[in-house]
DNA sequence: CGGTCGATGTTGTCGCTACAACCGTAGCGA
DNA sequence: TCGCTACGGTTGTAGCGACAACATCGACCG
């Protein structure tokens, strides 16, 4: 990593260079946009929304915590925090998965569910201000490839792949 | 934002939905990768390493901090900190600036300096093998365009517009 | 059986960011 | 000259994520 390394890296160009600062702006900026939304109408993180969103998917409502975190592109010990702030403001609960096992399963409240279905209308108009909106129907399937391509180099062996295309479940409320 | 809304929000095509989530999955996981990489490499963070970077290509290797703040996507109070830490570690050095004026100018240190030139290299291979190398040229160029056009949503009044295209100054340690 | 290993979660701690409150100074009008 | 306001910046606090250490339980192997 000295500074000879200069001299054999092959350094961006001009177009590259364009195209990087600005993808680098807006990954600090959106998240940060889209949580501000959800935690000013919904008082939820956009973390929290996910997670909520996901189990509201599903036929049960419920879910296993390691599926849980592979499906948010999270790890176990980070979604166990926020089950546990979820769990304390009443819009889930944990219970041992029956049978013979140790995972814990995350089910969903009647007042999460209705926490979710309040919440996803002003996320999705917000997407589609500040994202869709903003995008040919071309440039919307361009993201998409461009999305993919970085995914394979970000997650090489396709462990959190699965999270993708969850979107033909049952229910509607799926960004 | 009652559930009524439900009726009446344009909801996602399928397209839509699946370069979304793709999408909000790379936002996920590109910061942290990026973090690790330069965490572990260089110990700073993606945020440390712009604000050296940036001061690493002023001819005076010395910037305004709101001028800072802004080229950031950042804040005030947010910089102040990192600056705090980072001149604790002798990286840069804060002075007011002189002449009539209340401003604070950071200044890098020659180890500041060094440090950038060091970490540079590595920081590009990581972009590179993370996103440049896993797209086309053509999808580049798309990738400017999309990004530009949320920027424009998440911006509206080109505030940090500024930020982009900053490359054309003297170094060449832009990244 | 006994012991080790791996998988599943939880907890504790530290560092960073957001947010709000605060301070000092320049500019400006009365 | 006296405020008043806006700007530039710092500090304090609370909350969240990363990481590591720690349980616990099942499985496999001798």
């Amino acid at each position: 990593m000295g500074q000879n390394d200069v001299m054999t890296t092959p350094w961006l160009t001009p177009r590259e260079l364009s195209a990087w600062v600005r993808l680098a702006s807006v990954l600090e900026l959106l998240p940060g946009a889209l949580d501000a939304q959800l935690r000013r109408d919904a008082g939820v993180t956009h973390f929290d929304y996910r997670v909520l969103s996901l189990l509201s998917e599903t036929a049960a409502h419920a879910m296993r915590m390691s599926d849980l975190a592979r499906l948010t592109n999270s790890t176990l010990p980070r979604l166990s925090h926020v089950v546990h702030r979820l769990e304390e403001r009443g819009l889930l609960r944990r219970a041992p998965a029956p049978g013979r096992s140790r995972s814990t399963i995350a089910h969903l409240t009647d007042a999460g569910l209705q926490h979710v279905i309040d919440t996803a209308p002003g996320h999705v108009r917000e997407v589609r201000a500040l994202v869709l909106d903003a995008l040919t129907p071309e440039q919307v399937d361009a993201l998409h490839d461009i999305s993919e391509q970085i995914l394979g180099r970000l997650d090489p062996h396709g462990a959190l792949r699965p999270i993708v295309d969850q979107h033909d479940s049952g229910e509607p409320l799926s960004p």
